[in-house]
DNA sequence: CTTTATAATTCAGCCCGTTTAACTATTTAG
DNA sequence: CTAAATAGTTAAACGGGCTGAATTATAAAG
């Protein structure tokens, strides 16, 4: 079992391309001012849409004082949009600004811009070769157990 | 340029398994009571060998004065040796213990966990073509230039 | 030998992210 | 209607991590 190749592999390629990925995505959050924090709730806040404070603490594993307070900088920053929910007035709805929007796709863009480069480095044929084996890693991804969202 | 489905593919996947990455290794930091520097200096210090501490600092972008700040809580830690370079004794060698050396371990298990449990739901055939597709990846990945690390 | 450059450290000061606890507002349960 | 639960905010306190400047030690250049 440890010994498949397979999964040298993958995890060989997984360690790779996260290397790559996270020194664009540091470089830029050092470049918008942002931290990694700021990035990650903006990411999920787009990723789920709108969602209110304490379930984007959740996610990043803090309290929902903690969350309150880094969305409020966000506010400053107009990065997002904090509006009460009219069906229960506790909620505030998360949501991004233009601007938060702006800083999300900048961010992708940052963080996977190496794979543009790679692609030009690359055949049809490697090309159809290497769809053929993600979309099978993209299909069996997405049966897996959910990991847990969890607090301590 | 902008509609090449390999492109399109790649990154999704990327992001998908960055996702699974991050959370899994964010929830590890927590448990061990590590930051994301912290555990990035220990990943990088077992990739590179031993070095000294300016070196550190510019692979995660902080002066050498932060370097040797973080440094030194992990020295205190019990996760790096310093020890004074013989050739040249302005310099500190910095190398991972025993029990950083365990750290990582656990950290590269607790990060890439979900890909074990990928491959038991793939088919040896499926392996195959995964494989295929990652190798030429892994190998082309190996030429692109070399991102800059540089210090603002 | 003297000067200059380099590696690391220390210190003061700042900001960010976090927690706990207290508090307000609102909703839900009884 | 009242009591309990929930969502969010605020405040105080702490520590991490950062910077810039000063310091020490060593090496390299002249």
């Amino acid at each position: 079992m440890k010994a498949d190749p397979f999964v040298y592999t993958l995890k060989e390629w997984t360690e790779v391309s996260m290397r790559h990925s996270m020194r664009n995505i540091l470089h830029y959050a050092r470049e918008c001012g942002l931290s990694m924090s700021n990035l990650g709730a903006i990411f999920h806040i787009h990723r789920i849409g709108s969602c209110g404070v304490t379930e984007v603490g959740a996610h990043l594993g803090v309290t929902s004082a903690a969350a309150s307070q880094m969305l409020d900088r966000l506010v400053q920053q107009d990065l997002i949009l904090r509006t009460e929910d009219p069906d229960d007035r506790r909620v505030k709805q998360i949501a991004l600004t233009e601007k938060g929007h702006r800083i999300l796709e900048e961010g992708l863009h940052a963080r996977q811009g190496w794979i543009d480069e790679l692609a030009q480095n690359l055949s049809d044929s490697e090309k159809e070769t290497i769809i053929s084996g993600l979309n099978i890693l993209i299909d069996k991804v997405s049966h897996l157990a959910l990991p847990i969202e969890v607090r301590s």
